[in-house]
DNA sequence: CAAAGAGCACGAGACGTTTG
DNA sequence: CAAACGTCTCGTGCTCTTTG
């Protein structure tokens, strides 16, 4: 959408296809991914609450223990949207050079932050009007101290990890707000996405919900919207999406170990040295891995890797 | 009772500040 | 200096209420 100022100044007779005279829209040379919500601030909570095995044993139990690991550097805005580009929307699947891809679906969700395969659905705006739900959200908000809408997921992640505060319900739902916004879903302006809290009316029902579907529904949705308009901001799973394209593609000097789950391998350091290389290397070159097994949940994964 | 307006919640995006 | 972080304004869609 293009605004034009001055088409109220004597335009009695010029033609209605004015041009806008001013392209430079100063596009950058390439495509950059921007997120409003990084991992910094969750880097930060699970440093704090490495001495606090209570906390710890919580995440676990919600299922979630897979994101003790994660370890993401800064995002590399120019390697993100590269790899962004390459994922299809259509097909779910990262393109590579040569017609090869790979298929990403809810299991490699799993593999890389071992984070629940449950049969409910996660919906984040559905049945809002739910008296229960009403409920608990009324007394999430009044326990992280709002009104309305969410605290930041920084302010949120420190105060979770005050070791004076202790393991409850409440404590349970503000981390989980903390770790989608973080690592799953996110929304395009600075308040976190909430509208998922559907799903901890009862936080021991947690580990029974399919985040791994969440994360890939989020992916595509805001796959597709950046894909549209790259000046947008990101709001999916930026780490899921890195740390699986590294693990199923492999690159011939660059072979670390695959261990489940995969945030466990890839960690700042590698993670940085994996991006130049890629740099160096190209982008989408390599040799296509089958996944890793799952633990647990080895039986349901028949999906046939293409060669 | 139904349609329209007020108010609320929240998303889009610009812009300023902090940080490494 | 760039990325991350935070504030602000505006737009939109929904709901509740008001009023003819």
């Amino acid at each position: 959408m293009f605004t034009v100022f001055f088409t109220h100044v004597q335009c009695s007779d010029s033609p209605p296809d004015v041009k806008p005279p001013q392209k430079k829209k100063k596009t950058p040379a390439e495509p950059c991914v921007k997120v409003r919500q990084s991992t910094a601030p969750f880097k930060a909570f699970l440093a704090a609450i490495a001495n606090q095995p209570q906390k710890r044993q919580a995440i676990i139990d919600m299922g979630f223990g897979g994101l003790l690991e994660l370890d993401m550097p800064k995002n590399d805005p120019i390697f993100c949207a590269r790899l962004l580009s390459r994922y299809s929307v259509g097909s779910g699947s990262l393109m590579l050079r040569r017609g090869r891809e790979i298929e990403i679906r809810d299991i490699d969700v799993h593999l890389v932050y071992g984070i629940p395969l449950g049969g409910l659905l996660v919906d984040d705006n559905k049945d809002n009007d739910a008296a229960d739900y009403r409920l608990m959200l009324e007394e999430w908000r009044e326990y992280v101290g709002v009104q309305r809408g969410s605290p930041y997921v920084s302010t949120m992640a420190t105060q979770l990890a005050d070791a004076a505060v202790p393991v409850t319900d409440n404590w349970k739902r503000t981390f989980l707000v903390v770790a989608v916004n973080c690592c799953i879903k996110s929304t395009l302006n600075p308040q976190p996405l909430t509208g998922f809290l559907s799903t901890t009316i009862d936080v021991n029902n947690i580990p029974n919900y399919n985040w791994c579907k969440y994360t890939i529904e989020s992916l595509l949705h805001s796959a597709c919207s950046w894909q549209e308009d790259t000046t947008r901001f990101f709001a999916g799973p930026l780490p899921f999406l890195q740390v699986c394209y590294f693990d199923r593609l492999q690159k011939e000097l660059h072979k670390p170990p695959r261990a489940f789950p995969l945030l466990s391998v890839w960690k700042r350091e590698l993670i940085r040295s994996r991006i130049d290389y890629e740099f160096r290397s190209g982008l989408a070159m390599g040799t296509v891995l089958p996944r890793i097994p799952a633990p647990m949940h080895g039986q349901q994964d028949d999906e046939q890797q293409q060669q």
